[in-house]
DNA sequence: CATCACACGTGACAC
DNA sequence: TGTGTCACGTGTGAT
């Protein structure tokens, strides 16, 4: 797997577009790790492609695409035992994950939001010693997908990484960077025998590589095996420090800084490269960055040691300063993000220009809650005027765990003489559609003498994440000659012998509509 | 009017507090002018006093303390021409805006958030060489406000600052700065013949006041009367220039930093200080900050010019830069403010808690609203239907001789995805009864693909002693698998060849109510 | 060449 | 003691 990380750019695309093809995946991320002190995952190459016809909730597709590329753009450390970064960290060559296990171990909510937005039901991550290649796609897990896969990827020997000792020494170390560096002094030890074939390495290079125009070093394709790694790893975070707190004479022409010498801070964690788009651009940009970092303060005149920070020396403690406010100001951009596309779109994407539509949105959103309730209530009391008593109540009635519930109150005055029932019939269930419900109830009233329907309202709602119900019908009961002696009710409140029995008639209404789940 | 600013704090907040009082003033605000290269105003002191009783929406009375509070902390240069800052930089003694004038020359949205919810109406300007006095009233403008408050204030002859002639030599100049960095050498000229008693300086010497603890020099309260000021701005401005570049020996014992020289960059813009609380840290913190930006960049080492930046002289273009992106953070940062005011309280105050609690807040508001619609619409049908008086209501109903009457109306607000539609029958006739009607419509609706029934009420009632049937559905429209390209359509949006025609539907339904006349 | 918007690394401060 | 949040100055790219 590793030999994926090592190859030219345009193999590599190809090859990540076969597997995609394959195994019909909707996206593929290869994941290049950096080593310490980053210990993060970063993105390396990928590609997205858009189904045609998605069938969960709609939205554009080129939200899914933005979603992507964004979640491409961030680190993933893997110390935190998330995904990606699990499978690297604990040399899984394979683990799937249903959608369901995600959330846990989710690094973002951007990153959930990609998942979400693009469809994505199952995920497979793949670790070796390099990093990790992402699989997602939109079906649900399948057997076979791990043989499969496992057949599909060469069969390379992954070792495991066995926890480092931090002994190495540094005379071995020194030489990676020294290459990155280009200088001249220093050509030590094993370079050749033991090319730097770790992806993070790697992805360090590329950026000096770049930087330096020096392609020849790396141009060449080693075609592995891997050393023992970790001492590799920290070789180069050692060589890294060591060459930043000693004068050395490295220059570099394509800045335009004057000799100074190296900066105080060591990793600013590697570049993202986007694969489709700015690729390039972006790659060389961070590339860029990330070197001239490298050079900022200059430590190099030994004598004048009165520097403005108060040690000269701010190595592995600022450093997680560094990347945790690095995440920080990612996970504002990402609520950026989320906020952005959930306000009315076409506006500016500008940072202000969002807070300023949210705080309008918010408003007239709010304008828009209290007319309405406003014109609710009066309503409500227009309606309770004319049709005295409460009907309008809410189809709500008793909460109960019942799957269908119903009532039967009276609400014509006492005095009058057509007497007047609201039934209420509540059905929880997601088996059937409210149609079938409202019909089953009105084919049962038809059958009824004695009863009309007066009016019906109704609708349903998710409570609990299934669909209630809900069946309010005034009925008016005729006073017809059925005649049918029938005793009521628990309570006092005699309804004085009816010929319509409520009781019955609300039982019958129960089942009839109990009938149709069964 | 300059004396105001020369007060001792208890002294001035007495006097702010009388002429709050006597004019009935929502609060007032006295800034102070922070000469170039800041030039602009910034907050000495100030009061607010909420009304007891406001007549305007509702909300509480903390909110427009804290934009309040947010307002105070603002930066207004001077040279945008905004208020505040137009009546200083134009030397008006009294500026008088009524509410409708202040948007098109307020700073900042923030600002107008505090107006209008602390209901000011009146806001009064008052220019004077060391910046201004801002008098805000719920009242509207009186005809004899203006003489009233220029009688209130003591007549002080008010230099027209002349446009300075930047010829002022440093010698002076040094002085105000060599004071406030309390260096020994250098005590000139016409240190106590001329004090520093505009405003700014006085505010910056009240940093490095605070600073080192050498209260001696400002303690003492001169009853001025102004030289020419412009000279002493400038000088003053010099000044630091001057010292920026020179190497000059000061040292500073209360701060940890070694022995080191000026920074290159000048002008970091003063601090803000709020009467209430926290005055008197945030006033020391960034007082601390202001004089540590003095020193961070040693220039002293003359012999050591390689330095970092390109050119170390970072000079009044980078300035410019910096304030900018001053101004862009505050604008941000003031975005937040009135965001999270507008949030339901009581939540975290963090950055990305508040854009979290903004997406929640914005999403439950939506369903709100959708919850509404719904409950209003099926209110209102209900209402039409019952109280049918001879109303030429809303429900287009037009009284038609028809005897079938069908509309269709969408409901789902155009944000929506989903696509709601009212769909509404009428139907004279007293051959069949409202089941009847009621069934064959939910019957035809069930061989409707797409077409899902969300609600339905219904009644009849009697006109002209023939029974009418009213319904009205509520039909979610699915978007079946069509995947209408999202661009969002400032253009024709033709509402294009959907699976859901509207008419056709429309048309169907009138049809199969009306076969069942026949 | 300006202006704007953004991300970065960094020091300070609060738990 | 870290851990997280913030504002600052700075570099850079777009417009």
């Amino acid at each position: 797997m590793d030999s994926i990380f090592l190859l030219g750019e345009a193999e590599r695309a190809a090859f990540l577009q076969h597997t995609m093809q394959t195994f019909r995946c909707s996206y593929i991320c290869l994941w290049s790790y950096l080593p310490n002190p980053s210990n993060c995952l970063l993105y390396l190459d990928g590609l997205y492609k858009e189904e045609s016809s998605q069938q969960p909730s709609s939205s554009s597709g080129s939200l899914a695409r933005m979603l992507f590329n964004a979640y491409c753009e961030s680190l993933n450390y893997v110390d935190l035992g998330r995904i990606p970064g699990f499978a690297f960290k604990n040399n899984l060559r394979y683990l799937e994950m249903k959608l369901d296990d995600i959330p846990r171990l989710a690094s973002s909510e951007l990153q959930m939001q990609f998942y979400k937005e693009a469809g994505i039901k199952t995920v497979v991550f793949m670790g070796c010693s390099s990093g990790e290649l992402e699989l997602g796609m939109t079906s649900e897990p399948q057997a076979n997908l791990e043989m499969e896969i496992q057949n599909w990827f060469p069969i390379d020997h992954y070792l495991s990484k066995q926890t480092a000792n931090q002994n190495t020494s540094s005379s071995s170390s020194l030489r990676s960077l020294s290459l990155s560096v280009n200088s001249v002094e220093q050509s030590p030890s094993n370079f050749i025998t033991e090319p730097p074939t770790k992806a993070a390495s790697s992805s360090l290079l590329e950026e000096a590589n770049i930087l330096l125009r020096s392609d020849a070093l790396i141009g060449r394709s080693w075609n592995v095996q891997f050393p023992n790694i970790e001492s590799e790893n920290d070789a180069l975070t050692k060589a890294i420090l060591a060459v930043l707190t000693s004068s050395s004479t490295s220059q570099q022409a394509a800045q335009n800084m004057p000799q100074s010498a190296f900066r105080s801070y060591p990793g600013p964690v590697g570049p993202r490269l986007l694969s489709t788009h700015q690729s390039k651009k972006n790659m060389f940009k961070r590339a860029v960055m990330f070197y001239r970092n490298l050079n900022m303060h200059n430590v190099g005149r030994a004598h004048d040691q009165s520097r403005i920070d108060i040690g000269n020396r701010p190595t592995t403690a600022q450093l997680h300063h560094v990347i945790s406010e690095r995440r920080r100001r990612e996970k504002i951009n990402e609520s950026f993000l989320v906020l952005r596309s959930l306000l009315p779109p076409g506006s500016k994407k500008d940072k202000v220009s969002v807070l300023s539509n949210t705080t309008e949105f918010i408003s007239s959103l709010r304008s828009q809650v209290e007319r309405l309730t406003q014109r609710n209530q009066i309503l409500q009391a227009q309606l309770s005027m004319t049709n005295e008593s409460e009907a309008g109540d809410h189809l709500e009635a008793s909460p109960s765990t019942e799957r269908v519930n119903v009532g039967l109150t009276r609400v014509s005055p006492s005095t009058s003489e057509t007497r007047l029932f609201d039934l209420r019939v509540n059905l929880r269930s997601g088996e059937f559609s409210l149609s079938d419900f409202v019909i089953r109830v009105f084919g049962f009233l038809k059958q009824q003498r004695n009863v009309n329907l007066v009016s019906v309202q109704s609708n349903s709602r998710m409570v609990e994440s299934i669909p209630v119900h809900g069946l309010v019908l005034r009925l008016k009961v005729e006073d017809g000659g059925g005649r049918r002696r029938r005793l009521h009710p628990p309570q006092s409140h005699i309804v004085k012998g009816d010929e319509f029995d409520e009781l019955s008639f609300q039982e019958a209404v129960r089942r009839v509509v109990a009938d149709q789940l069964s």
